[in-house]
Parts: C-alpha cells; sequence; structure tokens
DNA sequence: ACACGCCGGGAAAGCGCTATCTCACTACGG
DNA sequence: CCGTAGTGAGATAGCGCTTTCCCGGCGTGT
C-alpha cells in the first residue's frame, strides 16, 4: 500500500494532446478549436474537441500558453500595503479593469521599502507581465531609483508596458495626480471658511506625495494670508498621524486652528489623538486630510478632505498602459475638495 | 522609415541561452549556476554564467520554468472584494506569507457573484497554481457550489491545494472563523453590560457568514434572557448597514436598545443612519459589529466588536494550503470580544 | 599500471502549447 | 481535361527552460 493509494488519485492535468486523442483529431485542430485562431475548422470537429475537453476537464496551461505564444495575460501591480485603503481601493479598480480585458494580476506590496521593491520589479519582470503598474509610493533620493528605472528600461524595451502612479515619473507614462493643485485648493477653502493658523501633520520628508501636498498646502495659504506654523513628519500611516498630533498636542497648540494631515489615515489617526487629549475635533481644533477613502464619511465629525477617484485611478493606470501611446488619457485625473463637519465655519 | 525606428529598440528579452553563449557554456551549465539546481558547478564557470546574466540583464522567463519543471511559484487569492477591509486585510496576510515562501500571489475579486467565482476559478486553474485560496463569502443554496466544489476538486487531484476561509467547506481544507462562538460570546457580554432589547442588521439570508452570526448572537441571548426583537437583512456592505438601520429608525425603535451589525461595516454604516436620524449612537441605541477592521477605534464612539485577526487568517490560510497535511493548525481562530464605548454599560 | 567509481560539463529529450508549413483534396475557368 | 487556386487537416518546428543521459577526465585501490 503507497502513500499514492490513501490519498485522491493524483492525476496529471489533461492536456491538449489528451484532448485531442480523445477526440480522434490532430493537435493542431484541438488547438484551434479551443482559441479562437483565425483559422477555420470544420464545426463537426470543432464540436468533437469542445466535448473532449469537457469531458476531461481540460484547462489549458497558461503557462504553455505563454512560452508558445511569446506573450502572457498578466498584470503585474506594485502597492506599498495592501491593507492601506488607499492602494486597496486602487487595487480594486485595476483588478476590475483587468478583468474586463481578461488579464490576470498579480499583487505584491512593497511594505514602503525601496530595497523590496526593487526586488519585486525583478522577480515579477520574469512573469513578463504584459504591463506592471507601480502604485507605491516615490521618494526623492532613494538610492535604488537609477536601478528601480533602469529595470523598468529594461522591461519596456522588451515590449512591456509601464504605468505609474503619481505626480511625476521620469520617463514612464503615469496617472498623475496633481497633489499640490488639491492641496492648494483646500488651503483656499479653508481660508474662505475663516482659518488662518495651521499646522501641517505629514509623512518624512522625501516622500514626494507628502512633499508636494504640504508644497501645495503651504502655497494656497500663502495666497490667502494663513499661516503654516508648525510641521510635524511622523510616518505616512494612521498611527503616525496619531503619533504627530499627539506631539503637537503635547508641545501645545498653542493658536493652531486646523490641522492639515498628509493624508485621511493619517487624519484619522490625528483625530483620535485629538479625541484622546479631551479634546474634540472640529470644534477644539478642525482637521482636513487627502484622498477621501471611505471611512472618512463615518469618522466623527465627518473629515474634510480632498477626494482622488482611487478606483478611477486604478483603472486609468491599466489603461494607459495598456493603449495605445498617444490614445490614452495623460491628463492629471480630477480632485475635488470636500468640505465636512471637521472644517466647521469658523464664526 | 518604419514604426520601429521610431519607439525604443525594442529587443527581445535574454534568454538563458544568450546567457549560455556570453559566458561560453553550456545551457545545461547555465541552468544549473542560475538556480539552485542540486548538481554542483564548478566556481569559475558559476562566476562566469552570473556575469554574464548580469550584463544581459537576464531574467528567468517564470512560464518557460513553469512549463519545464511543471510546476509554478504562484498563488491564487479570490475574495469578494478588494476594497473591503474585511478582505484587504486577509489578502494582506496572504500576500505577506507567500512573499516568504517565494512565492507571487495573482488575486481576483468575485464581487459576490458565484458565476464569476466559478469563472475564475477555472481561468485561474489555467495557471497552475500550487495553491487556490478562497475567502469569498460562501452562500448556502448556491447553484453553482457543485460545479466550483467540482472544479476544485479537479484541481487538487492534479495536484494543486486548496484553502478556504469559512467556518465550514466541505472536503476541502479550511481556516476555521467561529462566527457562532464568537456572537454568542459578543451576545453574552452584552446582556452582562445590562442590556436586554436587541435588533440585528445582517446580509441576506443564506449567506453563511451572515447565518452563522445570527445564529449565534440569538443563541448567546437567550441563555442570557436577552430577546431579538427586529432583524433586518439588506446587503452585507456599508451600505446595506445604513440602509438597514434607517429602516430600523423608521419603523420605530421602540425599546431597542441595542443593534448587532452583520459585520464592521454594516455597523459603520448603521451608525451614521443613527446620526443622521438625530440619535447619538452608543447613549441613543448601541451599536455593536463584527471582525475589528481598523476603522472601527477610530469612529466614535469606537465600535465593540468581536475581533478577527484578519492578517492572520490570510497567513494562515497559506500555510494550511502549503504545509502537509496534518502538519496543519486546522483549529478554528481565536476570536475574542472587544468592548468599546459604542456599547456603554447599562443603568 | 589498470579497472573502477565519481565528478561535473554538454548534448538532447522533453514540458504543453502555438503557428508555420506541407499536402491531399475540391472546385473552377480555359 | 488539365492547370491552378483555394480549403482546411495534420505534421512539425519551435518557445525558454529543466533534467535526464552520456562521456571524458580524474583519483583511488590492488
Amino acid at each position: 500500500m503507497t502513500d499514492d493509494a490513501v490519498e485522491t488519485r493524483r492525476t496529471a492535468p489533461a492536456t491538449l494532446h489528451d484532448v485531442a486523442r480523445e477526440a480522434g483529431v490532430s493537435l493542431a485542430t484541438a488547438s484551434r478549436s479551443l482559441n479562437g485562431s483565425t483559422r477555420k475548422v470544420n464545426e463537426e470537429y470543432r464540436q468533437r474537441v469542445l466535448a473532449a475537453a469537457a469531458k476531461l476537464n481540460y484547462s489549458p496551461n497558461l503557462s504553455a500558453q505563454a512560452v508558445a505564444r511569446g506573450s502572457t495575460t498578466t498584470v503585474a501591480l506594485l502597492v506599498a500595503d495592501i491593507a492601506d485603503p488607499y492602494f486597496s481601493q486602487m487595487a480594486a479598480g485595476v483588478v476590475r479593469e483587468a478583468d474586463r480585458e481578461r488579464l490576470i494580476v498579480t499583487m505584491a506590496a512593497t511594505e514602503r521599502d525601496t530595497e523590496r521593491e526593487l526586488d519585486l520589479v525583478r522577480t515579477l519582470r520574469g512573469q513578463r507581465p504584459r504591463v506592471m503598474i507601480l502604485a507605491a509610493s516615490r521618494r526623492e533620493d532613494d538610492p535604488n531609483n537609477d536601478a528601480l528605472e533602469a529595470e523598468l528600461q529594461a522591461f519596456e524595451s522588451n515590449g512591456g508596458r509601464v504605468a505609474f502612479v503619481s505626480s511625476a515619473a521620469g520617463a514612464f507614462h503615469a496617472v498623475q495626480l496633481d497633489n499640490r493643485a488639491g492641496a492648494e485648493a483646500l488651503a483656499r477653502e479653508l481660508i474662505g471658511l475663516g482659518y488662518r493658523r495651521f499646522a501641517a501633520v505629514t509623512g518624512a520628508e522625501g516622500i514626494r506625495t507628502a512633499d508636494e501636498r504640504l508644497a501645495g498646502f503651504r502655497a494656497g495659504l500663502e495666497a490667502g494670508g494663513g499661516t503654516l506654523d508648525r510641521i510635524v513628519r511622523p510616518a505616512f500611516t494612521r498611527d503616525g498621524g496619531y503619533e504627530g498630533m499627539t506631539q503637537l498636542i503635547e508641545e501645545g497648540l498653542d493658536g493652531i486652528e486646523l490641522v492639515f494631515a498628509g493624508n485621511d489615515v493619517m487624519a484619522v489617526g490625528a483625530m483620535s489623538a485629538i479625541r484622546d487629549a479631551g479634546l474634540t475635533p472640529g470644534t477644539d481644533v478642525a482637521v482636513a486630510g487627502f484622498d477621501d477613502i471611505p471611512t472618512v464619511r463615518d469618522v466623527t465629525p465627518p473629515l474634510t478632505t480632498v477626494r482622488i477617484p482611487l478606483e478611477e485611478v486604478g483603472r486609468r493606470a491599466l489603461r494607459l498602459a495598456l493603449d495605445e501611446p498617444g490614445a490614452a488619457d495623460e491628463s492629471p485625473v480630477h480632485t475635488e475638495v470636500v468640505l465636512r463637519d471637521s472644517t466647521p465655519r469658523r464664526g
């Protein structure tokens, strides 16, 4: 009694060869019947092949097809953190659009480590995906940037397509998020609501997204006569927001009316910190974020933020990579200030 | 002047053959040098091959490897909705564990459509993944269940591994979520806090997760002398929660002290509905959820819920599929009631 | 000194497919 | 009635790899 006898009989998957034999046709005919070949095939044969395939529970081996065809049906997606709503919303968009194109998405997380990112790009390149979408946040001065660019360049010159999600992506196509303009518009609106004295809680210097948003916000304030009195730069995460806000409170808010968080998860963390300090967000100190992740409608008070249509961003990233260069819409994604109760009009 | 001349020279990726030629060794030696073969290869040759590979920016074609080896390094993951934190947290766990094993994750979303799910399983089977993880919610009586089971059975008999995330998965391995016990424990605790009259807002009948949680909750109440006065069953989503709660309020809460939502996103929606109706969640009517997604710490008041370690669930699902049968830990995942301010002690 | 095993490189046979090429067969115009 | 285009099925040459299998060269024991 061998081990094999114990578990369910393990059989190799049916191959096209098996199907052809079962149907009594040649390999070529079987292949032509099962996937839209240009060649016509006698209807009777076709039916025989289809029946045989069904009978044998045939499932075409995508790897073999990829090797034979010299191209895959795969899209690779790189994000910083899958559990972060910012990225998971985007990923949902990519997956949805990929599905429409009957493409399969492989997903990896850089965990915000550029070394890892480079590694992942190298590995994923082995898949020969049609497209690689890089949505993980870029850092300005990273030592790995050059290597990454080289790797992607190689990928493109081998016929792959690259799409970034970011504001600028060097030589590559990108879905442009106009962080600067969005933050600037937000600042103006807040000034309009009567705020004058601000602080910012945002990610470390060098994270491009964080830098751009801060710069835009500052520009908007200056134009309107507001002042950015304090800036803290903890991690670009929910806990970073909490921590940064706590620090701000401990050092004394003295007069700060509104805290601008570099993204929504930070804003949410900041609100918790405010509350834990015995203050009321919105009333004692206003809070604004960026992204408009779903959660922020449900916190109290609902958060003022800059809306980015994240799912659409994901979809557009894929389209951008798939469509003929030129045909694709490379205009910046439309962002929009959404005022909610976390920034009440100031008496 | 051809089109080719316009864009960057498009060259085929370097093949192992190219590397071998460049290094002046045979194909076999190149192959053996570049991936941990059992066979030893002369250190000098090895270095030559490595250098050649680096020079040519060689990236092994994973599809070709898969065909030649007859096995892949892929894991397929099916979830209902990637943007839903419940699933994205789990996905993050799967991806992390997969990364540890140097496996690549391909991800698809069923959008809660069992037809699609079946389709996706069929497609993904073509990848010949080592593992398929099905985390999308099961429905009790779905007409596609048999076909799905057959498909998975075929996959397993071809040497693939299947792991479900759910309470029961027929013949397949599963990471068990003890929804029933969790909900029952929650009910007991709530009774202990002084609540007696309850309503439930949960997903449609037939969604196994929803049914089990409701049954458990009911059992807990009965044991403790509480009553479940009303049940509404909208969609199993945030908006469903909002809608269900609105309905409850419109029909009159008369005496209901606490609303149990079938999951956290529903609870969050319900809290918004309560607030939009001019009431205060926690004070006017208490709310409890299930899952403990990150968001619920940050809503006001923080939500009482049953904690599921979602990331761990994802990791365990992969381990379960990868490890030798028997070696894997198939005990139900530990759930834990987390009392927060949305259910203050009563009277 | 010689047979014998071991070591490790190279040739080559696949892996499951696709796509090109071949070729028997039909149909049709001159 | 023959030559010539189509047609469409089948044979086959790959695709980029891995992994046998073969074989020459070396070290050892007698």
